[in-house]
DNA sequence: ATTCCATTTCGTATTTTTGCGAAATAACGA
DNA sequence: TCGTTATTTCGCAAAAATACGAAATGGAAT
């Protein structure tokens, strides 16, 4: 018989988190999105990007599937923002993981 | 033109170490080995996660190609350990992405 | 109705990841 | 020397990720 271990749901969604953020171009949006504090369009990105219109296109789809960012439409545009509430989610996982002391503000 | 960004060394880095943490089983052996603050064996690991020996060893291998772990021989057996130095930059990475306020203990 | 614009979806190719079992390795003990 | 044990490497297959250009979509403006 086995020892085997169910892997806990906090581990799989951790894993799922990290991996929307395990490519530079994802990693790069979040960033700015987080850091401006606001939104952003999709049209801005793909200037700054190192990748076509399309594979940018894949890259929020991964983004939006993983739960960490939502688009708005506003014709002829898309806009952008961090989805506030898994994002903080995603935080809790990473600081319980590294035991970072949150103080409270 | 292009207006094209080159992509920080950071934000790679983040993403690579993001990459290694992307995968449940690699990611319970990391918590594992933080949470307990030592050192492990892989003959152990293999009887919890649910992957066999040749898959763990893979794993292993990638987290140590990722830089977060590293392996002691010790015949016959290995005895693995986190790279506390590269955990600790992972650990601010992660804190600056989250912008998570570390108290000095 | 037709055109225009921003964006996504489709089709496709290439590379990478994940997983397993079998074989190889390395160190030890009989 | 010959097994035994713990672990890794090899060979392979299946699935997923990455990227692109062409075509499709959905509104808005003419």
């Amino acid at each position: 018989m086995s020892n085997k271990i169910e892997l806990s749901e906090d581990v799989r969604l951790l894993a799922s988190y990290s991996k929307a953020l395990s490519h530079p171009t994802r990693l790069y949006i979040l960033k700015k999105l987080s850091e401006m504090n606001s939104c952003c369009y999709s049209g801005d990105l793909v200037d700054e990007v190192p990748v076509g219109r399309s594979t940018l296109s894949q890259h929020l789809k991964e983004l939006k599937y993983a739960g960490l960012i939502q688009g708005e439409t506003e014709p002829p545009y898309i806009k952008y923002c961090l989805n506030r509430e898994n994002w903080e989610k995603a935080k809790q996982l990473y600081a319980g993981l590294f035991q970072i002391d949150q103080t409270i503000k």
